[in-house]
RNA sequence: GGCGACGUAGCCAAGUGGUAAGGCGGAGCUCUGCAAAAGCUCUAUUCCCCAGUUCGAUCCUGGGCGUCGCCUCCA
């Protein structure tokens, strides 16, 4: 397949470096907010990259780290007053549901920053001895303008990146470029011991010494957000590549686009987005993945809300046909060719293996939707469904892990009834959040042909359509049709189905 | 200021040097007493603007304009 390679900037074909082994590092979160729909695109994306990996017959081998500890989650524990840990543990934990919902998969291996603190330590120890790091009073710093290649996969000269540049009261570093790769604990900081003094990991060394000893470098994918490629990835390189006998370090860097918020990009310091948690308690998480897969993963997305309603709907269909097709009986028709969905499953697989072009094969996918009717008439029900199963799977949102509900939705209680001496099954929310003034509303709309004296809302619901299905029991349209429009002019949708009757609230 | 990305219908969005996928929404129709669901049909003479290259450009080149990102912590 090909892939864009930030490295390279182009597109290149990828190429294991182990036959049938993919070796994936993609830098996870730093646990010290509420993780955002920003992350969950990103992720979403290494998900399907790695499971169509999979379906491509490759072993993939997929790590993420968890950078636990950070200037940001030790501010974040002093300004509360708890530990370190707990924030951490807080941030952590509720990211990893979220990922779930989602149904990303699980990383091979999900390594924390404190858990190799004995490797990154030995890894400084050995940039020091080569001349590439250096100890300053307040930190273990790495010399950039040791590392010629400093800049290559940002595309930035040194001279560039002076700009800007400059040192802050307090540190140590010799030149404004220089970052730290270990800091020296403060009172009351965290702290892990280190020939130089006790003290804490900068950011970037974990990933640089976690994926050496994870994966060994050089390793075949490195991925994370754009915004991650400078200054992160720039070090890792500058951290792991003076070691090594082969660089690069990776041989491909893949990078998503970033996720707008009105115009502007969701990010931490901005605050301007909210929890991920929250958005997946209001939308489904597979609708959610739905949405990301029909943009290309590398181009800046402005989300919109109303987005994901029109994800919701578009998938639902998606389910729908599949359905439809699943449910097919098979056919006795023997005579028809194999293979009628094969042109499909080509162009699926073509569009992924173009840089991942997720909305092609969303696109195939839905071609194939529409044309259920003519693969049922052709008697290729059963093979365009376990293409479809399969496709979504790839893309993760197969049947199996569906969290979308099957329509009718939300209908959680049933009554079994009986009008006109035919049973009849009423059922509706369990517990409708009905206005309170519903009854008073109703009531001038209905009233004499139903009588509402003492009712409670939800009684007065069902008691309008039983009256309903008397009066279509009897054939007279007509009143039945008044009542349809009464419950519709207080916010109650009704769907007659051929046990009885269905309703629900339309907020 | 430097570097980079993006700019396609009401909204989202794919894509190609040869004449615009798909989704949402909207409109009409079919089918069900009505409604819902489902199905069918329609919905960009045109791809931010201007030049250039070319037989031909939305796609290539140059120049604008606009939006965003990175250059400082962020997927």
């Amino acid at each position: 397949m090909r892939l864009y390679n930030t490295r390279t900037r182009s597109v290149e074909e990828l190429e294991p470096l182990d036959r049938q082994q993919v070796r994936m590092y993609v830098c996870g979160l730093t646990p010290s907010a509420d993780a955002h729909l920003g992350h969950a695109r990103s992720f979403l994306f290494f998900d399907v990259l790695r499971r169509f990996l999979i379906f491509r017959g490759m072993r993939v081998t997929f790590v993420q780290n968890v950078t636990d500890i950070d200037d940001r989650s030790i501010a974040t524990a002093q300004a509360e007053g708890v530990s370190w840990r707990e924030v951490v543990n807080r941030y952590f934990g509720s990211f990893k549901a979220s990922m779930r919902r989602m149904h990303v998969l699980e990383p091979d291996v999900e390594p924390r920053a404190t858990g190799y603190i004995t490797p990154i330590v030995a890894m400084i120890e050995e940039l020091i001895r080569r001349g590439f790091a250096y100890v300053a009073p307040d930190a273990v710093y790495y010399r950039v303008k040791a590392f010629p290649r400093y800049g290559a996969l940002a595309h930035r000269n040194l001279e560039e990146l002076m700009i800007g540049a400059r040192i802050e009261p307090g540190e140590g570093k010799q030149d404004p470029l220089d970052f730290a790769l270990w800091k020296f604990a403060k009172p009351g900081e965290p702290e892990w011991p280190a020939p130089w003094g006790a003290g804490r990991p900068g950011w970037h060394i974990e990933c640089s010494a976690m994926s050496d000893a994870l994966l060994g470098v050089p390793f075949d994918v490195h991925g994370g957000g754009l915004d991650l490629i400078f200054p992160h990835h720039e070090n890792e390189i500058a951290q792991s590549e003076p070691l090594m006998e082969h660089p690069p370090m990776a041989n491909f860097w893949v990078h998503g686009g970033l996720l707008e918020f009105d115009g502007r990009k969701m990010s931490k310091s901005l605050g301007n987005f909210e929890p991920l948690s929250a958005l997946l308690d209001r939308h489904d998480a597979q609708a959610i993945r739905w949405l990301f897969l029909m943009t290309g993963y590398r181009k800046p997305m402005n989300f919109r809300e109303d987005a994901i309603a029109g994800a919701t709907v578009a998938l639902g269909r998606m389910y729908d046909a599949y359905d439809a097709l699943r449910e097919t009986p098979p056919s006795d028709d023997d005579s028809r060719p194999a293979g009628s969905v094969k042109a499909y499953r080509e162009r699926f697989v073509a569009a992924l293996e173009d840089d991942m072009n997720t909305a092609g094969a969303v696109s195939v996918l839905f071609d194939l939707a529409g044309s259920a009717r003519d693969l049922i008439a052709a008697g290729a029900a059963s093979e365009a469904a376990a293409f479809l199963h399969e496709a979504m799977s790839v893309l993760g949102v197969s049947p199996n892990e569906r969290t979308l509900p099957r329509r009718p939705p939300t209908v959680l209680s049933a009554r079994s009834l009986d009008v006109a001496g035919k049973p009849f099954a009423l059922s509706g929310p369990q517990d409708p959040e009905l206005p309170g003034e519903l009854v008073a509303q109703l009531r001038p709309l209905v009233e004499p042909a139903v009588s509402l004296n003492g009712c409670a809302p939800r009684e007065a619901v069902e008691r309008t359509i039983l009256a309903r299905a008397a009066a279509k029991a009897r054939r007279d349209f007509a009143s039945a049709d008044d009542l349809r429009r009464a419950l519709a002019a207080v916010g109650i949708t009704l769907v007659d189905t051929k046990e009885g009757a269905t309703w629900s609230l339309s907020h």
